[in-house]
DNA sequence: ATCCGTGCAAATACTTTGCATTTAC
DNA sequence: GTAAATGCAAAGTATTTGCACGGAT
C-alpha cells in the first residue's frame, strides 16, 4: 500500500481520536476505503463493497451512519454528483482545490482553489455569498468527451 | 395570472409542438406547474402537488416522465441541489444567469452569467473542460444566512 | 386508425430509524 | 461499568419500469 494512504489512514484516526469518537473496528474500515480510493469522489455502496471485500461484514446503515459521523467533525463531505447519482463523499484533508467533473465519462478533474478565488471574492463582495466550494462540483465535459451540445433546439434565443 | 406566467407557459407549450410531443392534459399541467412557480427550481413532488390541487388527479410516474421529455427537447434541467436533497427542475429558457443557493435558508439568487465567464474560459482554455453551467449550483450561504464555519476543527492545516 | 402517452401497480435504489446487543474506553 | 456504536429489521422517500387502456393527431 502507497505511503500517502496509509498516511492519509493514520491521520483519519488521529482525528477521530480527537473528536472523542470512538475507534472502532467499522470505523477503522471505513476510513481505509476512503483512504485506498483511487477516486477522489466515493458512493456509499462502493465503500460498502470495499469494506466486505478486505475485512468482511459490514451493515449499510452502519456505514451510513459513520460516514455521518465523519462529516460532522470534518474529515469528509457529502456531495451530490448529478442528477440520477447517488451521494458520493469526499476526504477534505487538503482543500486546495476544486472539482470539475466530466458528466459523460465521471473523470474528476483537480485544480487549484487559486484559479477560482476571484470569482467566489466577487461572489462574496458583490452579492454577499460565501461559497461553499467543496459542497457541489462542476459539471460539464472533459477534453476527451468532447463539448457536449447543450439541448440545442431550432430556435436561436438561447 | 401574472402576463410572464402566461407567455412563459405558451412558449413551453409551443416548444412541445414544435418537438413533435403530443398536447396531452397532464403535459398542460405540468408546464404550467412550472410556469406559475415562484421558486427557480421545483420539485417533483412540488409539481405534483400543484397539478391536484389546481387541476385535479395526476399520477406521479407521469410527472416524472413528462419532466424528463421536457429535458430531453431541452425545455428544462434537471439538477441536484444538497444532499439529502431530491432533484429539482428548473426551466431553461433564458440562459443568461448562473444560481447561487444557500444552503441554510434554500433561498437562490441569480447571478449574471457574465461574471462566470471568464472562470469558465479559463477552464475550457487552460484545462479543456466545457462547464455545464446550468447543470449545477453554487452552494454556499446568503448574506442574510452569514457565513457558515466549514467545519473548523483544531489544527490549522486546512 | 395509429401510435404515443397515461394510469396503475410493482419494483428498485438509496438512505434513515428504533431497539436490543455488543464493544471501546 | 458505562456510554457509545453496531447489527438487524423495518420503514421511508425518490424514482423507474412493464403493460394494457385511452386519447391526440
Amino acid at each position: 500500500m502507497p505511503t500517502d494512504v496509509i498516511l492519509t489512514e493514520d491521520l483519519l484516526i488521529e482525528r477521530i481520536r480527537e473528536a472523542g469518537l470512538r475507534l472502532t473496528l467499522p470505523r477503522r474500515a471505513v476510513v481505509r476505503a476512503l483512504a485506498a480510493s483511487e477516486e477522489p469522489f466515493i458512493s456509499a455502496r462502493l465503500i460498502i463493497e470495499h469494506v466486505r471485500e478486505t475485512v468482511g461484514r459490514i451493515e449499510a446503515s452502519t456505514v451510513y451512519r459513520i460516514l455521518d459521523d465523519l462529516a460532522r467533525i470534518g474529515l469528509v463531505h457529502h456531495i451530490q454528483l448529478g442528477s440520477g447519482q447517488s451521494g458520493r463523499w469526499h476526504i477534505t484533508l487538503d482543500h486546495d482545490h476544486e472539482h470539475l467533473v466530466c458528466e459523460v465519462c465521471g473523470r474528476t478533474l483537480e485544480i487549484p482553489h487559486a484559479e477560482f478565488a476571484s470569482l467566489f471574492e466577487l461572489l462574496r463582495s458583490k452579492y454577499g455569498f460565501q461559497t461553499s466550494p467543496h459542497h457541489f462540483a462542476f459539471l460539464g465535459s472533459c477534453d476527451d468527451c468532447g463539448p457536449q451540445d447543450d439541448h440545442p433546439h431550432p430556435r436561436g434565443g438561447d
